[in-house]
DNA sequence: GGCGTTGTACGATGAGTACCGTACAAATGT
DNA sequence: ACATTTGTACGGTACTCATCGTACAACGCC
């Protein structure tokens, strides 16, 4: 017997922490991920980036994100697309993402 | 049989990773001791934090912060003293340290 | 209905790490 | 010479986490 599948869980702006932010994107898999996404401009399906680990652990990866207050999540139909908050984060945190991404 | 003490590894600028800096700040604690050492400007002595843990902690926490590249330890006599490596952190990833700092 | 695609939940495993207490070393002060 | 101060090395413990495989769910398509 599995569980149906949880909404997805985002931290409002006030809830982000530095702490939580600087967890997340001090691993090299997840500031990669990050660092597209910044590239792309806006969203971008999972299954879109090609990763040298396996389906469950980015899973793992995403949500570590996603709880962070780094990437918005939206499912559509199977699929999942993820897109930066670079607002939330540029407002909490001025000047944070764009040192990172600038140095990534 | 004890071993004597190792001299202090400081990385090279060159060898200064983001991934490690993030990693080391990632930590309250060590966030908390490079802010402190942040606002006081220069150098301080270890045991002028004060802090909530061991001692044997605190020894681990400013190694990671010393191998990281974050800070640099200089030893006088029994005591021990810390700076931030401002120089080689803004030459190297250039506005992410303000931008932390400013938002601790 | 049946099959492929996409991602999740779960359990397990191995590595890393935050923490402590204790024993010690090195320098300083009395 | 001895005690004090300051920080280290070591061993241990508990917790976190990155990773995987497997079983599954939700959806779309034939």
């Amino acid at each position: 017997m599995y569980a149906t599948r949880i909404d997805l869980y985002h931290p409002p702006r006030d809830e982000i922490t530095l702490q939580g932010v600087l967890h997340a994107l001090s691993d090299p898999l997840r500031l990669d991920l990050v660092r597209q996404l910044a590239e792309c401009g806006g969203e971008r399906a999972c299954g879109s980036f090609d990763l040298p680990i396996a389906k469950s652990t980015a899973t793992h990866h995403w949500r570590v994100l996603r709880e962070a207050g780094v990437v918005k999540a939206r499912e559509e139909g199977t699929k999942k697309y993820h897109s930066l908050r670079r607002a939330d984060l540029d407002a909490r945190f001025p000047g944070l993402l764009d040192s990172i991404l600038a140095n990534a």
